[in-house]
DNA sequence: TAGATTGTTAATCGATTAACAATC
DNA sequence: TAGATTGTTAATCGATTAACAATC
């Protein structure tokens, strides 16, 4: 086990092992290679081992990784191995459809708070949780011991949102408006927008193998 | 301009320039230079122009880049300058915030055609859009000219959702499911699965500077 | 002309992959 | 023991950044 600098390509790669492996967990698959998981996952297996590596040794050689000593030891790396409180603004379509997810819960990702600064949805209530206003943001997040925030309000509010976020002390941001956002820098931002891969993938439309911009010749 | 093979990251970064370039021409601003949106983008000047330079010469030595016509490159190159119908499978809560979501009309994407293969879905009504079932979805494809497609539905049917898609002849899928869906080649997927850029914040949260993962010594 | 900023080459940096000894 | 697969080093590959001549 290395003291190296773990890249954010690592720990991106992650909860993608974490996600199939329950998926294994689930069929009652014991025992994963990295061979197996690298053809499941479109990963180099090496890619795998190597990230695995990182953090420890959860392998044996000549069998593989036991799936639920691997999920255990990647939920207790990401931290996820305690309940993590997670704070919403923006009560629209988007706020809505995270909030119904529920596949963090799984993960003890857990939306406790969701605020709101339209009078007209302060009040309602969105899967139990009740709307409240951006002025109780502070307070509950303080209350509730809130780390993680989720931006899903429209872009010119979102710089906003963010600094209410920052003021109150939360840590991590996950941002669906599509800009960038400036924090300070011991806040961590990823951005979840996907207009950015919905724009991308007209460029990659008929002309396969080719370039896809045909510039004027000179 | 040089034939050189263009990077997925170097396309991934063009629809970010061109949500920043509206934002300033709605603004009017005539002239924007590299080293300006490096700052705003949190990119490297140079990366920008180099970006760029794949594509043409859209600059002006001493000048910086005419806005607007840096957008209307952006758009033909993305060709975005043509409308794109888009087809979307899954009504849950996700896929409302998508229809409803009018940020890609500007962009000439647009979704035209919405499918679910629950009967209480179909027939309902999401912006305009009437819920169709399942076996409409090769025709109204092929009737509307749809080359695009996004899953908003559970994990369990996103591989079914994708092989219809590619046998009514998809040739760009939008995944928001969480899982890696195998198609063929000439078949571009995106995936834009948030719960991995969720939980991977976990992992930020408390120790930044050092690495936050404390192994067990040995 | 002087200052600014591009387009582009060269240098650097980092991430991915191949290869293989160790070992189950 | 033979076959499989890890953990890890070395090689490769690709992307980012620095630097600067060209030029507006």
């Amino acid at each position: 086990m290395k003291q190296e600098k773990i890249s954010e390509a690592v720990v991106r790669r992650l909860p993608i092992y974490l996600q199939f492996l329950s998926e294994l967990n689930k069929r009652e698959v014991q025992t994963v290679s990295s061979q197996d998981l690298g053809q499941k996952l479109d990963l180099n297996p090496a890619q795998i081992r190597k990230d695995l590596a990182y953090f420890g040794e959860f392998g044996r050689k000549g069998v593989g990784y036991d799936v639920f000593y691997l999920i255990e030891k990647i939920r207790q790396i990401l931290k996820l191995d305690q309940t993590l409180n997670v704070a919403l603004v923006g009560a629209g379509n988007l706020g809505h459809a995270l909030c119904n997810y529920n596949t963090y819960i799984k993960d003890n990702m857990k939306i406790v708070a969701v605020f709101d600064a339209s009078p007209s949805k302060i009040g309602t209530q969105i899967n139990n949780i009740t709307v409240s206003p951006m002025a109780d943001l502070n307070q509950s997040i303080t209350d509730l011991n809130i780390r993680i925030g989720i931006i899903t309000v429209p872009a010119v509010e979102a710089q906003n949102v963010a600094n209410h976020f920052v003021e109150a002390g939360i840590k991590g941001i996950l941002n669906f408006a599509p800009l960038i956002l400036k924090v300070p820098d011991e806040v961590r931002i990823h951005n979840a927008d996907f207009t950015t891969a919905l724009l991308s993938l007209a460029y990659y439309l008929d002309y396969e193998g080719e370039n896809g911009y045909e510039p004027a010749l000179d």
